[in-house]
DNA sequence: TACGACTCAACTGCATGCAATACTGTGGAC
DNA sequence: GTCCACAGTATTGCATGCAGTTGAGTCGTA
């Protein structure tokens, strides 16, 4: 019963490996390893790395199968402004009524984050429950699948909360302030914030390679 | 000597096929009677519709196969305004400088739509060409290829011009003033136009089906 | 030592094989 | 006539097989 696609699975598990470094940057992966390690046949490994090469996370070279592509900081700067123009178009995209069911869960997890940036927990899990549940309630489910497929190129750099606690709690309070801003019905106000606090993450990334 | 890929030629013929419906809209797709007449094996098939699914032409139905999606203007509807302002994303962030270099090409594509209007030829391919001019020095990768990626499913229900001729020339007259725009630098207002432009283009969608 | 041709194992890309699931069509109960 | 159960075929998803290419290592030459 193939309730689930095995290459389904496939994709997470090398997405994760890819995002953590176990595959290295700017190397090529093996076929053969990488699936017997996985337990899995080389045809839905392949099957899996094809869908992640579209997506841009692997790269495929004619002939010498799949590559982990390199750092590129030049890259990543120009990540950040994509992924958060498209989540302000989601956000612009979602009527008015359908986002006054979100806003008190923002502000719960919110909170949550205040709470955690001083222990410095896993911010970057409860950022993406927050950035999820804004785009909750967009029916565009085009743009949808078009941020699904890059945030996770984005995660390869993600510093997000390396500015510290300061900046956390910083990013915190305009989370807090963009919930307000849709209270107040005022979209065009609040994805101009959202795509505000994505640049500033930017501004942390790292300078050298 | 693989120089190029056989699942990359047979992504390029699936696609042509679901746009002109040869592979018929809301119908499955038989792999083995597709490869058989493709002279192909059901492996780079497969593989090239794996990605295809991942770009939204296809959809994966587990235990099913591969579906041909069902038209659907709503989507249609939501389709042009996303790549219209993906697009105007990527003018805005190409550098005025380099855009200096296309304009002339843009304004000789434009004049041949014009004569071609009366004689209604394949404006839809010139069409393709301007938009890629236009964007041809846009340095954003990510943002290149996510637009690649959704202008096919956006073909599907292209009826640019069915507008009529005197519907062509408007069109053709704004890609002219979006030209002039760009020569006076205004980056702005000619993405501006350039989201009209595309939007206009939604209000010649069928209302049936 | 630096460079280039050659050898051979390793790997990829595509083809084929196979087990499990999904569909079609028939027959029977109501 | 309609609905449901069942048998047989068709089809998918994954595993395996195979030919051609890539690339590491070796040897020989300058």
């Amino acid at each position: 019963m193939p309730k689930d696609l095995l290459r389904r699975d496939l994709a997470e598990e090398v997405t994760a490996r890819v995002l953590d470094g176990r595959l290295a940057a700017d190397s090529r992966v093996n076929e053969v390893h990488l699936a017997r390690e996985l337990g899995v046949s080389r045809t839905p490994l392949r099957e899996a790395m094809i869908g992640l090469a579209d997506r841009g996370l692997l790269v495929s070279a004619p002939g010498r199968g799949f590559l982990v592509p390199a750092f590129d900081l030049a890259e990543a700067r120009r990540l950040y402004p994509l992924v958060a123009e498209l989540e302000a178009l989601g956000l612009r995209w979602t009527s008015p009524e359908d986002l006054t069911g979100v806003t008190d869960g923002l502000d719960r997890i919110a909170d949550e984050m205040a709470a955690a940036c001083t222990a410095s927990a896993d911010l970057s899990e409860m950022d993406d429950r927050w950035h999820t549940l804004l785009l909750s309630r967009c029916t565009n489910s085009h743009l949808l699948r078009l941020i699904a497929q890059t945030k996770p190129l984005l995660k390869r750099y993600d510093t997000s909360y390396f500015g510290g606690p300061e900046r956390a709690l910083e990013s915190v309070e305009e989370h807090r302030r963009i919930a307000e801003l849709i209270r107040a019905s005022d979209l065009p106000a609040a994805s101009a914030l959202l795509v505000r606090n994505w640049v500033k993450t930017v501004a942390f990334l790292g300078t050298g390679d």
